[in-house]
DNA sequence: ATGACTGATGGAATCAGA
């Protein structure tokens, strides 16, 4: 089973390039992030003619998140992270896809910081390892995949020293995100490739993307029940060297699941 | 410290991204 997160940054202007990389790469679930649409301005029809059969969560302008299932229609079973019923962002959907529950998630950037924005980062974050901490108690095979705007360690970015009073690598954000990974998650990226440099995102400034000036902030983490399927994982980087790319480029893994899956 | 680049909105300039 091949399951893909990918942020977008714009559903509507990126149409063409997912359309291609979902035709080449056929992943049986793609998460995408940074829908940048309204509910209303999907493109479904498109999607469907793909080959694929969708769940989305849009917003004007700003963050939305949609699960892709190919030849089948995802089971939807959570909209919206719990813990605050005035969050108004769409940044969670859930879904059940042959057997296995996907979590597609746009945790917030929280630029500047320190402020209100990172404040909101903190607590979105928080409300996170609250509900993971549910889905790894049920046992069931989970997936949560997405742009968790987080580079866990050093080597996940290209100058550290640059970043440590970013939102994105400051010590809380590094902290929260090691808490819940120490509930029992399985970094697929990270363990398919100890040690080694691999970047999921470019700035589009300065050449970021021909410097290999990167970050690793795209992640998928599995539950305990699928941590012995993985098989593969890979960033498409291909993707991100296209013309009009976002600025993230689609991340994957592969799992063998047994049929009890 | 700043700005470079891109998308959405709205129809110019600004916000947000990371």
């Amino acid at each position: 089973m091949l399951i893909a997160t990918f942020n977008v940054n714009g559903i509507t202007s990126r149409l063409p390039a997912l359309l291609q990389w979902l035709g080449e790469k056929q992943p049986d679930v793609a998460c995408l992030q940074e829908l940048k649409a309204p509910q209303e301005k999907f493109p479904e029809a498109a999607i469907n003619e793909a080959g694929y059969q969708a769940i989305w969560h849009g917003q004007k302008s700003w963050n939305g998140v949609a699960i892709l299932a190919r030849g089948e229609l995802p089971l939807e079973v959570g909209r919206g992270l719990p813990g605050d019923p005035d969050d108004e962002q769409s940044r969670y959907i859930e879904a059940v896809v042959n057997g296995v529950l996907i979590a597609c998630l746009y945790l917030p950037n929280g630029n500047p910081a320190p402020g209100p924005k990172f404040d909101y980062k903190l607590q979105w974050f928080e409300r996170l390892i609250t509900h993971a901490a549910r889905l790894i108690d049920s046992g069931a095979p989970v997936v949560l995949a997405g742009d968790f705007n987080v580079m866990p360690t050093d080597i996940d970015v290209y100058k550290p020293e640059r970043w440590v009073n970013d939102a994105l690598f400051r010590p809380e954000t590094r902290d929260a995100f090691h808490r819940l990974v120490a509930q029992g998650w399985t970094d697929s990226l990270r363990t398919m490739f100890p040690g080694e440099r691999i970047y999921t995102f470019w700035d589009y400034f300065r050449n970021a993307f021909g410097r290999d000036a990167g970050l690793r902030i795209d992640h998928l983490l599995l539950s305990p029940a699928l941590s012995g399927a993985l098989k593969a994982a890979g960033v498409d980087r291909d993707v991100r060297a296209r013309e009009k790319p976002s600025d993230h480029a689609p991340t994957w893994i592969e799992l063998a699941l047994d049929s009890k899956a």
